[in-house]
DNA sequence: GATGAATGAGAATTCATTCAT
DNA sequence: TATGAATGAATTCTCATTCAT
């Protein structure tokens, strides 16, 4: 597929034929399951489907993967495995709140836009969006409320509700990135503009308020 | 809808009232499915599942519904029967844009609060969350982009991006609502404060930058 | 339906609101059956199927046929019920062995032609023609074939196997009307000279040959 | 096909054997099919039937066959396979009219004598004879309105309509067929002869009523 | 490891039929 | 008698998974 930014198989440093056959098929695998992902959604998807979509024979499936959950996991997981490392040296990098608040964004809006087929498979269904821990893991919930509740220790930003300012960063995030899927959808940097100014005027805004009333 | 207060009506054997009127049945079937798909997910119920749940004979769901999907589809209308409407008058009353963000989150956040069972049933799935089409007709995602647009020239609010706003406000009310569905999660006046301070503060500062940059 | 010469409801003499109820309700149901079965063959149609195509509830059927068997063999016996006698007054008017054949299918065909609908409604299916019974019950094989026998004995008829004659017209009769069914297909006349001629040509020279070999 | 002789091959509990080829498990459920049609008739068998004349798993009998309908199609395509080409065969050996008809005749004839079980599987339905184009392909029926049109081209047989004259030996072949299922039923050497000389005789005087009235 | 046919539990759905009204 | 919702047995068919080769 075309999925160059993802490491789909993140083999330690095997060699010789053996290695390269199951770390091949093992991506073949999972090149098969974004698309079938993509086209029928998760749940509409069956295993058939996705052995179907590959020139393996059904058994060969359950040498790499359990069940369909497990695939999907994969998948989900090498996507939070590139994406995750970035997001988190961004924040870490960050020596303002505006670097923090826009390194995030810009990186995942990124992201999503250079991975739209994974992005894809991962969130789109007919009828249920997709699955709460799903975001949770790709965007490193917990990661990121660590790293807020560090980036207000720190004075990076202002004292708002930590948990309060993570949802709010990443509902903002899947919800413009749902956008950008669309033909014609805006494009990663306005979004990240938008999203940035929005987070950075709203939690001055919070403080003024806070201080005002106490 | 917000059916907590209705025991699932079992009459134990007493066949023969045809007190079972068919809006009963309607409503019984709708009953379980809440409960099926909170307990296991939209993905793993099935439609024998709901009828398990219900003292019916499996012929009879069908009788109601043409399948899982149909009913899930009556349960997430019902619910979005019930909010739309308040969200929609809410906004239509509102004079300035705080009485229209915080009119919106409030509304949004009390009936989450007040409608946990019907949420977690439209909402909640173990691997991938609620379809995502799920959300915008809930959320009622199109009369909130024309209501946006329209506070927008009506001064209410200040001229930003409506697309962009409407998936902040949205993808910020169904974070957040996550987060409350938690054992100790937040409730839903601290949840409206945050989020109506957020947006108009964040919206304040967007046409800030324009100004300065323009 | 269009069926004016099959007596769908031989009610004795029965008079009353009542009566006429029950006799106009057993015809909708036959009339409902006859287009049903002509759509969709004997073995996919359903109760269900006939039901719908009526005004009637369901539990009405049961009122008048204990199931879609009795339906179809109610109306295949109106249908023999108009034939038959048709052909037995013909057979025995019959004074040479012309008359006898040719009045036989001349009957038979200007019948089929003129009941498209119930000859279809009974014989036509998908997979499989219509059962061996219902011919023989059409087109009253026992009484044909007692007919041949005797009008062999009155010397209206060569002398040969009365078995195979019968069995002979009869397959003639029902295969050349499958082929008038077509579009374009042939009429009753050119139908009924053709077949005549055949058996008649026929049978003398079957006599023919027994003579020369006897 | 003709597969009276094959048992059905219930292998104890011989688990391990993949001596199990498909071919064989083909086989298997063919002939229980063929049981199960004579039997039940088509439309009351099921699929279910069908399994459980067989030692397969319900699974199994979806790999080789999608529907009851295509298990008989294989049933009558099996038949037609068999007997088509030795029909074809004969007929353009024919250097005669009489052994053009009398072959035609002799060769379905003993086909279904030596065959009784397809037969049976194939044309007996309880209520509704064998799907109309069963009679059609299992005969050739186009095939044999070409060669019969050729015939008469060739001066083999009379000028006579050849659409006629097939229906009429095609509804011989099969309602003489049928006489010959019955216990005592006549053999296939007389109903050969019968029907041989019925065509020859009935041929002839078509074309001299012709010539007379022409 | 790869293969792919066999498995059989179980899901969806239909449908004839009943029966309280 | 007519109604039509309820019934639940029965059927079709899918699918994850196993396992002999």
């Amino acid at each position: 597929m075309n999925a160059p930014l993802i490491a789909t198989d993140i083999l330690p440093a095997s060699r010789g034929r053996r290695a390269h056959t199951k770390a091949h098929n093992r991506r073949v695998i999972l090149d098969a399951a974004r698309q079938v992902f993509a086209e029928l959604g998760y749940d509409q998807a069956t295993v058939r489907d996705i052995v179907r979509a590959t020139s393996l024979a059904s058994g060969t499936f359950y040498n790499y993967f359990k069940s369909k959950e497990e695939v999907f996991e994969a998948l989900r997981d090498a996507t939070a495995a590139t994406l995750r490392p970035q997001l988190r040296e961004q924040r870490h990098q960050a020596v303002s709140g505006k670097e923090f608040i826009e390194g995030t964004f810009r990186t995942f809006f990124s992201f999503v836009a250079a991975n739209r087929a994974d992005f894809d498979a991962i969130m789109r269904n007919d009828l249920v969006p997709a699955r709460v821990n799903t975001w949770e893991i790709i965007a490193g919930f917990d990661e990121l409320h660590s790293d807020v509740k560090s980036a207000i220790d720190r004075g990076l930003l202002p004292k708002v509700d930590a948990v309060f300012l993570t949802a709010a960063i990443v509902g903002i995030a899947f919800q413009i990135a749902e956008t950008m899927q669309k033909p014609d959808g805006p494009d990663a940097d306005s979004a990240s503009r938008f999203a940035t100014a929005l987070i950075l005027g709203g939690t001055s805004n919070l403080t003024a308020q806070a201080k005002a009333s106490g």
